[in-house]
DNA sequence: GTTTGTTTATGAGCTA
DNA sequence: TAGCTCATAAACAAAC
């Protein structure tokens, strides 16, 4: 009944452990009774001496009170990296962000406490600078689409299926550990922390982890030590295949945006159009649909046009933005090709070989986050996974080996000076916007990325990209100002009221020559 | 009994 | 349309 959980990946909203201790029914209780307090920036400065214990080299697992308090103030925290949730309130989402990442938030709360699940009626809290509303769609919410589906907070809402494939939320969790290998148990548990779909959907969705980690080559298993306790193995990510994404061996895929948890639906009775509504900024704010934010942001339709060019360019899901698909997407039952992502349990895509008298009959109940089976090992592995990805960690297994990185060159999407000493200390990961992989690079510096951004790659690429990207802005997604040559300080045209033309030449040179040339043309 | 891991099978979407 | 990937479902065994 009661869970533990090792890792509380919302600290930052001051509601811990507790909120992850109780059942859901009492949850929605005390969430009235301790509503998550909507914090802005000081909830970000004040948690650096909390999330040290809990984090690699912190030493000490996070204590249930502690953890919630697991924060890093510094502007090099990476906290907000496990910010994988896509707002739903786009221009909200943005003024927010137009804030900074480490200002002025309303704060998530844990993934419990900002469970819609269990405050049902309870519109999400706005405002949430969340990674994967800079990952996915910062420009599509911009631009012209009137249903921007990635406009929701996979954190705390359960209905809305995560657009990401069970691969890369392996990776995630993978990455979020810090650590080479990772356990089953944590998979589990950091993608229940992180998607609170996964919370309410049927736990049928294990399985496919499971079922992922045995098949997918990506992923090797490390058989635990005799000595060690615990049950299963450890889990980490092939090193060869992160090279041969470089290779473009695979190609890439689609991941269609969202899909609403049947299961949940089904159960609260949700029309399925709730969910739309929630993330249909034609509905929360019909100014939006046509592309801009009154108030917020004023792009003319040519600009747009290039937003999403850009946008296209640097995510290559552009394709799946096609308003009519992901209009259709946030519906149940669509098919595949606009519902994708990981499946929902119960959808009308699976078919049984064998029906189990109907409804499924296992009488499990869906495994909790944080289980409370979790080996003492396995809580302190999560206790990392409660840290934002550590991407020190990441390239300190890059340069023991396990990972390589390249040397040297442009490689980030994101001005080096954005990022933290320590991360200027390492190669960066991607060049132009594009993730080159976190394996090894080609040999003789010709790295896929010096080709130009990957316009095609896949499998293990897609993998690694669809997960960096998740992870990219959510370390540096798109700061509050940053310098450009000059000195001079310049807004993120994401966060701002207007978009700058310089800012647009920014992005277009970034992109190359092309896109830079049609926005001066425009201009 | 539960969890973990493997394997098999099938449907569906996407791309060449 | 074939081949691929992904998701789902299920059976089974081993480990805890």
């Amino acid at each position: 009944m009661l869970s533990m959980s090792c890792v509380d990946p919302w600290p930052e909203g001051s509601i811990g452990l507790e909120e992850e201790v109780v059942t859901a029914a009492a949850q929605a209780e005390e969430l009235d009774q301790n509503p998550s307090p909507t914090q802005s920036g000081p909830a970000w400065s004040s948690s650096a001496q909390d999330i040290a214990p809990c984090c690699p080299g912190g030493g000490t697992a996070p204590s249930s009170i502690s953890s919630s308090l697991c924060l890093d103030d510094s502007l090099t925290s990476l906290q907000w990296l496990q910010e994988f949730s896509i707002v739903s309130a786009p221009h909200v989402a943005l003024s927010s962000h137009h804030q900074g990442p480490l200002v002025g938030i309303d704060a998530p709360s844990s993934p419990l406490a900002g469970d819609p699940a269990t405050t049902i009626g309870t519109p999400l809290t706005p405002g949430k600078p969340t990674a994967a509303s800079f990952y996915r769609a910062p420009l599509p919410c911009l631009v012209t689409h009137g249903h921007c589906p990635d406009e929701v907070d996979y954190k705390s809402n359960p209905h809305v299926k995560p657009p990401y494939s069970y691969a890369t939320l392996i990776c995630m969790a993978m990455q979020a550990s810090q650590k080479a290998k990772i356990t089953l148990s944590c998979i589990y548990s950091w993608i229940t922390d992180n998607f609170c779909y996964f919370r309410h959907a049927d736990p049928t969705w294990q399985n496919s982890i499971r079922h992922n980690l045995s098949l997918n080559k990506c992923f090797i298993k490390v058989p635990r030590q005799k000595d060690e306790p615990g049950k299963g193995g450890f889990w980490k990510i092939d090193p060869q295949y992160a090279e041969r994404l470089l290779s473009g061996a695979y190609k890439k895929r689609r991941m269609p945006p969202v899909r609403i948890n049947p299961a949940l639906q089904a159960r609260l009775r949700l029309p399925a159009t709730s969910t739309a509504a929630t993330s249909d900024p034609a509905t929360s704010d019909p100014t939006t649909s046509g592309g801009g934010l009154p108030g917020v942001l004023s792009v003319s339709p040519e600009s747009q046009l290039l937003l999403q060019e850009f946008e296209e360019a640097t995510t290559g899901l552009g394709r799946t933005r096609d308003p009519h698909l992901t209009e259709a997407a946030v519906l149940w039952g669509t098919g595949r090709g606009v519902s994708g992502g990981v499946g929902g349990a119960g959808g009308p895509r699976g078919r049984k070989r064998k029906q189990l008298g109907g409804a499924r009959t296992s009488s499990k109940a869906p495994r909790r986050s944080s289980s409370p089976l979790l080996s003492t090992e396995e809580q302190r592995e999560l206790g990392a996974l409660k840290g934002s990805f550590d991407w020190d960690a990441l390239l300190d297994s890059a340069l023991n080996g396990e990972l390589s990185l390249d040397e040297g060159g442009p490689l980030s999407p994101i001005p080096p000076h954005h990022h933290d000493q320590r991360h200027d200390d390492h190669q960066e990961l991607a060049v132009h916007g594009t993730h080159i992989g976190l394996g090894p690079l080609q040999a003789g510096g010709g790295t896929a990325a010096s080709d130009g951004p990957r316009g095609v790659v896949g499998g293990v690429g897609d993998l690694e990209e669809e997960t960096y990207l998740a992870t990219a802005f959510l370390q540096d997604p798109w700061p509050e100002e940053e310098e450009v040559d000059g000195g001079a300080t310049r807004v993120d045209f994401l966060c701002s009221s207007t978009v700058n033309i310089e800012q647009l030449f920014d992005l277009g040179d970034s992109l190359g020559g092309d896109i830079s040339s049609k926005i001066e043309s425009l201009l």
